[in-house]
DNA sequence: TCTGGATGTTCAT
DNA sequence: TGAACCTCCAGAG
């Protein structure tokens, strides 16, 4: 269920399961078998997250991954099991092993390479070097709505449907307002949530957002189960109350992706 | 058993 | 703006 927060967490558990070993690197489903050859036995040297790209730095180059919308990781402690289903790359060190399936991309890149794909994308939230000023340049002069300018990742890398929708509902914006209409303290006050949300999600592997006093204990109400893990304000809950004000959650399909709000605590 | 949907991106038009 | 692609799984029949 890969938002930006993942990727940070990914990176994070092959720097500890793989790190500084070497490892044996294989593709049972074939696809990419010839990266996998050139990687088989190589020393993981680095592992870092930029947005919604995981890159794996080995001997022969960078490992460059994207999730895409259904990729994911499974870890297990080695030895590994016979492949199930389609796994296009497996890691395996002397104690572990990891298994991706279903990525967009899983390519080897030269460091020039790597570099032109940090080039692309805006600040990520979750990186030390990320330069909120460098996002505000695009929204403030942009007459897109804050909706799809927060997706974009040329405009700020690894926001995703989840936490756009969560972020913009903390801070009662509507989403069909355009960047250029934000003031600068809303927009650091967005920047500074998803840090802090983010920096939560990579510690704890789901998507939080609902504030002790709004949870449902905390308002006398019965507790709702999302099956993405997490609890959410707004996120995939169309047709239900608010958690806040109870009037009925909204959904639309907002530049080819699903947008939730609360029209109520959402104002323009 | 089949269908559709999903936290994403890229490319063609 | 729409289609294609990567894969899995819940729900329908």
């Amino acid at each position: 269920m890969p938002e930006g927060h993942i990727l940070h967490r990914l990176a994070n558990e092959h720097r500890r399961l793989f790190g500084g070993h070497p490892v044996a690197v294989s593709s049972p489903q074939g696809r990419f078998a010839d990266g996998a050859k050139l990687l088989d036995g190589q020393v993981l040297e680095r592992a870092e997250a930029d947005g919604k790209h995981l890159f794996l730095g080995f001997p022969a180059g960078w490992l460059h991954i994207h999730l895409g919308l259904y990729g994911g990781y499974t870890f297990g402690a080695s030895p590994a099991p016979d492949p199930v289903g389609l796994i296009r790359l497996r890691l395996e060190g002397e104690e572990h092993y990891a298994d991706l399936r279903g990525p967009n991309t899983c390519e080897l890149l030269t460091p020039a390479e790597k570099d032109a794909v940090h080039a692309r994308l805006g600040p990520d939230p979750l990186r030390a070097d990320a330069d909120p000023d460098r996002a505000w340049d695009r929204i403030s002069r942009s007459r897109t709505t804050v909706a799809a300018l927060l997706m974009d990742q040329k405009v700020l890398a690894g926001v995703g449907n989840v936490y756009r929708a969560e972020v913009l509902f903390r801070h009662g914006i509507d989403p069909h307002r355009a960047g250029r209409e934000l003031r600068r303290a809303e927009w650091l006050g967005i920047w500074e949530d998803l840090a802090a949300l983010m920096a939560e999600g990579a510690a704890i592997g789901r998507i939080d957002t609902v504030r002790p006093e709004h949870t449902p204990e905390a308002m006398g109400r019965p507790p709702r189960v999302d099956d993405h893990g997490g609890e959410v304000y707004v996120y995939r809950r169309a047709g239900q109350g608010c958690l806040v004000c109870g009037t009925e959650v909204r959904t639309e399909e907002h530049a080819a992706r699903n947008l939730f709000w609360c029209p109520r605590c959402q104002r323009r």
